[in-house]
DNA sequence: GTCTATAATTTGATAGAC
DNA sequence: GTCTATCAAATTATAGAC
């Protein structure tokens, strides 16, 4: 195994574990374990906890922007905008019972070393952004103003991170289908 | 101080504690440090981490749903309803900068004592089952059926505690009172 | 009830052999 | 690059003096 190969492995391992534990909730250690190596060697490739933490971030804000697709490309009726983002987060949840990462990390953010928290911060800018451009293409983009169209960004991933909550915390998936997005007017 | 006062004290400096920072982000000995004890006192008065954070959850849930108040005093609108209960989240935002208790611990549910995990489970039902009550009661709650009703207590806490995460990643408490309720129809 | 003292384990991180 | 070995600190929890 190269050593990019085994730099990604220990990130989708690091990755899996935080979005479901936590950022407190896994260890060197634990990561070792997972991918067959000693935490030294973990180490070796992400020098300090924070380090590892931010390039997991990283990563995932890449493949969450690029699974959205690119914005001329993203559905031109609002909820269909809506949609191809709520799904993002159905697909984890149904699949794997994850949390979105840094739905899990925003609870956390105050706990998390800066360099972490910066990356978390930009997750949510860069998905905002990727929303409001996608919504600003469709018909009820173009009758209202920034604003609005920011607003329901914001209520649409906000509703989305608290439906994956409700339904782990309740220990029932089916509640997150029973969540509506809000609606565009 | 009595027995009683000292429990108290200790249940509130670790409900702030894990508002802020999570479950797996506190220790005994950093509870009573705070409270100006040593650590093995608290373990006198709450014998394992996961007992007291049961005990937390459960006075949580119980101030929760005594702010919200009794559901016949409860608004006779759904907007009411729906902002008494955004209400809730948002003050502890404002004053203090923390997350609801069990929103911060259903995104570590995975991680957490079976005890603390269905006290987790508990707050929600409960505030679900406030809120769908509540509704039932305005005008909007007589035209719709449960189901409706339901949705919308959902949605609605959902959102809530999805606007905490987002506005306290985002670094900016003004992006709670951007997001949207999800309108009752 | 609170303390001192300590056990047993885990943590993030480093040094140095190979 | 990965390992063994280890460190210093922190963790949950307990025993027993006062």
């Amino acid at each position: 195994m190269t050593t990019q190969d085994m730099k990604e492995t220990i990130l989708k391992a690091a990755e899996k574990m935080i979005r479901s534990r936590g950022y407190n909730g896994f260890s060197f250690r634990e990561i070792a374990d997972a991918v067959g190596v000693k935490s030294a060697s973990v180490h070796y490739h992400f020098p300090t906890k924070g380090a590892l933490g931010a390039a997991v971030a990283r990563r995932y804000t890449d493949d969450f922007l690029s699974a959205l697709g690119p914005v001329d490309e993203a559905p031109m009726d609002a909820v269909g905008v809506q949609k191809r983002l709520h799904d993002l987060s159905r697909r984890s949840l149904v699949e794997e019972n994850l949390m979105c990462l840094c739905g899990m990390l925003g609870a956390e953010v105050a706990d998390l070393p800066g360099e972490l928290a910066a990356e978390v911060r930009v997750f949510f800018e860069r998905s905002v952004a990727w929303t409001e451009a996608a919504l600003a293409r469709t018909e009820w983009g173009t009758r209202v103003g920034q604003t609005r169209r920011r607003k329901l960004a914001l209520s649409t991933l906000a509703t989305s991170e608290g439906a994956l909550v409700l339904a782990r915390s309740m220990g029932d998936i089916s509640v997150f289908d029973e969540i509506d997005l809000p609606a565009p007017d």
